[in-house]
RNA sequence: GGAGAGAUGGCCGAGUGGUCGAUGGCGCUCGCCUGGAAAGCGGGUAUGCCCCCAAAGGGCAUCAAGGGUUCGAAUCCCUUUCUCUCCGCCA
């Protein structure tokens, strides 16, 4: 959520950032955004300035009770009641100007960064860097699809018999395979200094409103209604809303946290051709890290985060690319997002692993996450998050890239010790 | 799920209708004292919003949350949430 102040003081950068992320609207909204809040500042002061008056009646009757003086003391009384009436109105006039002005704040995107290139589809995103080669497969290779069937790695029909669409059940080394996965970026986080977290996978309401899903997108999480839950769409939700109506001190910042949840994602209208086997799921388990910085250095931290994730793709061996995602591609609530696409060789096609984001204040601003500065002031502070790594393209680029003209599938060095067998 | 008790500032804890944003202690911090430290002494130490260019200063709100009674509520009443104890159920 934008702050006030940013929209007050930095209206044209606001407006030009709304229109990189194709906002329509943006300059009305603004403008309505600061007479609301001009509307909510006059309802305040007036609100204030009658209660300043009752609190002054309501102390002068006391003394005036104890002096005897009955008369001037119900005459105040009846004063104090009449602006009570008063002050009920402006109650209600406060509420709905501020509450207005509220459900206008969660419609605005945040404002993307300079360096965020325009463009409004994936094919405008720019690719920051492209490292490995591609591997050249053999005649008669598979897609992983075919692979994990022949090899009884993951079974697409129990799961829907089970529960649905989208719902993979992983069997043996297939199983083995998550768990290794798992374990080896868990392993890999908390060397590079997070904590581990091992969150609920249902979350409130206020939690979703925090980092952004709700309200709006809960089209797009499994929803629990009796109990007002929610199933997370990542690990980010719980671990980031940790921090939610919280004043950090500055000497314990950073905040680096890991961890390991299941994702839930209902991915309405996103059925089509090329979701095909692990390229779409319901379900799926993802390693996620997450980040609270101080303002100055939340970008420092953002790289940090993208070498973090690169050293995974490079020990897992396989080919990526980085992408800076470009204004009508990226999400609601990021100012600059990086995303990590894997070659998937059978398949022929980049397949998105990561995507790591710099939030700025805009999640803090909805969470009350601060700090206070050295000569006193409150200040937002800045969150990050990214995959590190989701597991299942990760799972079809190893499939497909190291299969063997004999069936089998090599793995990577570094996963040996996680499996417990080299190859399948 | 049933019965009871409770929820106060970073922490502990006092406060049962009137100058209480809240005694006191701990912690933290600044100063004095000291060769230095400890002890001791003195000061400071919640959050949000608003007035103000800013600072200084001031106002309003907040004692789990919401509502009510009252001129006035941390204190009385109602609802909700959470915590604890006992019982029930249970991985």
């Amino acid at each position: 959520m934008l702050t006030l102040t940013q929209i007050r003081e930095q209206a044209a950068p606001v407006l030009a950032g709304l229109q990189k992320k194709h906002f329509a609207g943006a300059e009305a909204a603004l403008a309505e955004a600061v007479a609301l809040d001009d509307r909510r500042k006059a309802a305040q002061l007036e609100l204030d300035t009658l209660n300043a008056r009752a609190n002054a009646l309501a102390k002068e009757i006391g003394g005036l009770m104890k002096a005897g003086q009955k008369d001037q003391a119900e005459a105040a009384k009846a004063e104090s009641s009449a602006l009570k009436t008063q002050a009920k109105d402006l109650e209600e006039t406060l509420r709905t100007t501020e509450q207005a002005l509220q459900q206008l704040l969660y419609t605005l995107p945040n404002v993307p960064h300079p360096s965020v290139p325009p463009g409004r589809t994936p094919d405008d995103n720019e690719v920051v860097e492209q490292v490995g080669t591609l591997p050249e497969l053999f005649n008669g290779a598979e897609p992983h699809w075919d692979i994990i069937k022949r090899l009884d790695l993951i079974d697409f029909e129990l799961g829907t018999k089970i529960t649905g669409a989208g719902f993979p059940v992983y069997k043996g080394k297939g199983a083995r395979l998550q768990r290794a996965l798992i374990n080896f970026f868990l392993d890999q986080a908390q060397a590079a200094g997070y904590h581990e977290i091992l969150p609920p996978i249902v979350v409130n309401e206020a939690s979703g409103y925090g980092t952004g899903q709700l309200p709006d997108k809960e089209g797009q999480m499994y929803q629990i209604p009796v109990d007002g839950l929610y199933l997370i769409p990542t690990a980010e939700v719980p671990i980031t809303n940790l921090y939610r109506d919280h004043l950090a001190k500055r000497e314990d910042l950073p905040y680096k946290n890991a961890g390991y949840t299941p994702c839930f994602r209902r991915e309405a209208g996103s059925w089509g051709a090329h979701v095909r086997g692990l390229n779409r799921l319901h379900q799926f388990d993802k390693v996620e890290i997450v980040q609270v910085q101080l303002p100055e250095n939340s970008y420092p931290a953002l790289e940090q985060m993208c070498a973090h994730v690169a050293g995974l793709l490079q020990q897992l061996e396989l080919p990526y690319r980085r992408l800076r995602l470009c204004g009508g591609d990226m999400s609601f609530a990021s100012a600059l997002t990086y995303d990590f696409e894997v070659f998937s060789a059978a398949q022929k096609r980049w397949l998105e692993v990561s995507s790591v984001s710099n939030f700025e204040t805009f999640q803090a601003n909805r969470l009350k996450l601060r700090t206070k500065t050295e000569d006193g002031k409150t200040q937002l502070l800045h969150t990050l998050n990214g995959s590190a790594l989701a597991l299942p393209r990760i799972v079809a680029a190893l499939l497909e890239n190291n299969q063997q003209p004999n069936g089998h599938i090599h793995l990577p060095k570094a996963l040996w010790p996680y499996t417990g067998f080299e190859k399948i």
